[in-house]
Order: C-alpha cells, then structure tokens, then sequence
DNA sequence: CCTACCGATCGGTAGG
DNA sequence: CCTACCGATCGGTAGG
C-alpha cells in the first residue's frame, strides 16, 4: 500500500487536525446557539470563541444550518447515552429505596445546566427545526420515559395498570414544576439544583407511592 | 378650548386612527414573532402581514425590542386575565366532581394554541428577555399556581399539609406530560387537544385524589 | 402610505 | 500537490 492506515488523508474525517477543530468547533457552537438561538448566532463570533477562523468552521461543516444540525445531533447523542445509563439503574428488583434514588437521580440529570439550556433551544427552534425538535424528545426523554414505564409496572407493592400513564405521573411528580420554572429562568443556569431539588423529588416519589401503592 | 375632548389629537394613542393601527400591527406581530423568534423576525414582512406600511410600524412603536415587549404584555395580560377567570372557577365548596371540572379546565386552557406558542417565544427568548420570561411566568402559572394552592387547602375530603407543593402537584399530574410533549411539536398547535387531554386530565385528577385523600 | 435609501451587519467565499 | 488557515472582501439583507 501506498498510504498505511496510521495515515490517513488529510482533510477527511479521519484527519486528526480536523477530529480536533470538529470537537473544538462543536463544543464552542453549542454554546453559542444555546445563547443566541439559531438565527442570532453569529459564524464570526461563534469561531472566534472557538479559537479558530471562520473558514475553518467552513472548511469543516459547510454552512451555518449544518453546522447546527451536528451541534443537535452531538448534544441529542450525549442526551441518549445519558439517558440510556439512567435507564439501566432502573433494576428490576428496585425497591421504594431505589425509588427514591432513581427520582433524585432523574431531577438532577434533567435539570442540569447540559440538558435545561438544550430544551430551551429546541423548543425555540421547534418551528424552524422540527424534526430536530421531535427527535430530540423521542431520543432522550422518550428513552427514559419508556423504560421508566417498563421498570415501574414491575415494581412489587405498586399496582401500575397503565405503565406509560405510571412513568409520566412518576416523572412530572418529581420534576416538573422546577422543570417549568427552569425553562423561563436562565439565571439559575449555572447554579446548580434550583430550590431544593432532592427534597422536591423525594416528595414527588412520596405523592407517586401514595397514589400507586396496592392497597 | 381649542381641541375638544370628542377630537383627540392626531398621532396620539387616543386617536383612533392609532388605535386601530396598534390593534392590527399588535395582532399580525404576535403571529409573527411566534413564528420566527424575535431575531428571526422581519419588520418588513410583518408589517406587509399587518396590511400597513413599515413607516406605520415604527411610527406607532418606534423600534423592533418595543414592538416585542409590547406583543409580550398584551399576551400575558390576556393569559393573567384568564388565569383569573380560571382562578375564580375554583369555588370553595367544590367537591371532587368540580376538581375533575378544573383539570379539564386548566390542562385545555393551558394546552391552547394561545398559551403553548407564547410559551415557547419567552422560552426561546429567555436569555435575550429574562425579565419577560420571568413576568409572564408570575403572572400566569404562578397566578395560576398561587389561586389552586389556597383552594386545594381548603377542600373537604383531601389532606393537603403544603398546599403549594399539592398544587404543582396537581396541575403537573393533570397536564405535565402533555404541555412538555406539545413545547416540542408545533405540528400539533392547531389541530385543538392533543391525545385525548381531557381523559389524561381527569386520570391525573385520580392520581391526585389517590395521592392526597384523607384516610 | 409608499418608495427609496442609509449605516451596519450578516453568511459565505475569494486570493494568498 | 494537498489541505488548513488567515486577512480581506464579496453579494445580499437586516433594522431604521
């Protein structure tokens, strides 16, 4: 062979100056559509902030609307595979202890500063960008909620006959009342747990049993 | 007297050349807005919707950020006055039967065409109009919020020792996976409830019933 | 009310 | 020769 494997063409995906700037320019951009919106991004201030010239962000991605399109997509994949670890705690032998853990657990990944501004985001782009929007919620809470509903209508003690009616129930108990305030409050962003977020979700996994509790 | 109180001066807000100029340019913004997000809004297009000349636009708002903050406060005086309406509606002799009256209620009104785009513009534009954001969530849903907490302790039947946590409660179990489903899919704006509303309001309301009963 | 037009800024691309 | 990257500038459109 004329080109061993250990090097790969330059400028192709395989390059790892372009692996690099990629992962450079991705983090940089999320940042700053999560700021901006789509529309109020700015490719010159976007790539300055990124550290590298604009022509590399064009050189790498080819325009603004693709470039958004793998910020989504990168951030919806973080979004999975968190989701999918969070999924896997469900054990199946889980008991009200775990319960517990799960909500706290549940309400502390769903509030977080990576997932609270990637709502915000795709809900204001939901008009622009549907299909982004949808497959964001199928992908990650979808996924949670799914197997939520799964683990739950297995659960010893609780009398589930409707396992997705169960999970959302579960979910929205827990979480979503800071949810709702979280989306139209950006200055708690960075810090934190808004309020007493493990206390909330405890007391939500309270209501749940109470309410699915075979009696 | 020079200029009668039947002949208001010309250009002034009680002219009602004026009136009916902001009336129209306030109705075809909302849309507007709503549709692109404040920077992808176009003053030019919005005005041509509005059936006036661009010139009329800024002679009655001045700028692009007034004409928003201006769409913004008719919106959430119109969702505050509701909220009241709704608030009025939670009579203190009402019984389970009434409860299940004000979940269908709350989770139509909230789910509306109305209230669910306007709930993903300040979503959107929280980070550019963090105050705004903040005022309509005050307003209405905390408004909202506020009125079923004080009712909720007072209901016959339920043991409610935190009334404000009864009624996030309530309302996220009543309409909590719905309005959360809906922020991320616009194609479902028009076409009335989405799912069967009511039925999920009214199972959220046993939900409630099973978690809050005094036993 | 309309057309015309301004200063500024945008996304995307040229040459080096 | 190719690609990555920079300074400079393009056409087109934004708010006003």
């Amino acid at each position: 062979m004329t080109t061993p494997e250990t090097t790969p063409k330059v400028g192709t995906t395989e390059d790892p100056r372009v692996v690099r700037s990629r992962a450079i320019i991705l983090a940089a951009a999320h940042e700053h559509f999560v700021t901006h919106g789509y529309v109020g991004a700015n490719v010159d201030l976007l790539a300055a902030e990124a550290g590298v010239s604009k022509r590399t962000v064009y050189n790498v991605f080819g325009d603004k609307e693709t470039l958004f399109r793998a910020v989504v997509e990168r951030a919806v994949g973080i979004a999975e595979r968190f989701s999918r670890e969070l999924a896997e705690d469900f054990g199946a032998d889980a008991g009200p202890g775990t319960l517990e853990d799960i909500a706290v657990r549940l309400a502390r990944s769903v509030l977080s500063p990576r997932v609270v501004p990637l709502r915000r985001l795709l809900i204001g782009e939901s008009r622009r960008f549907p299909e982004l929007a949808r497959e964001y919620y199928d992908r990650a809470p979808g996924l949670v909620m799914r197997t939520l509903a799964g683990h739950l209508a297995g659960l010893p003690g609780l009398a589930v006959d409707d396992p997705d009616t169960a999970a959302e129930h579960f979910a929205f108990l827990v979480l979503g009342a800071p949810l709702d305030r979280a989306l139209f409050d950006p200055g708690t962003d960075g810090v934190g747990a808004p309020d007493d977020l493990d206390g909330r979700a405890r007391t939500g996994v309270a209501a749940f049993i109470r309410a699915y509790a075979r009696r």
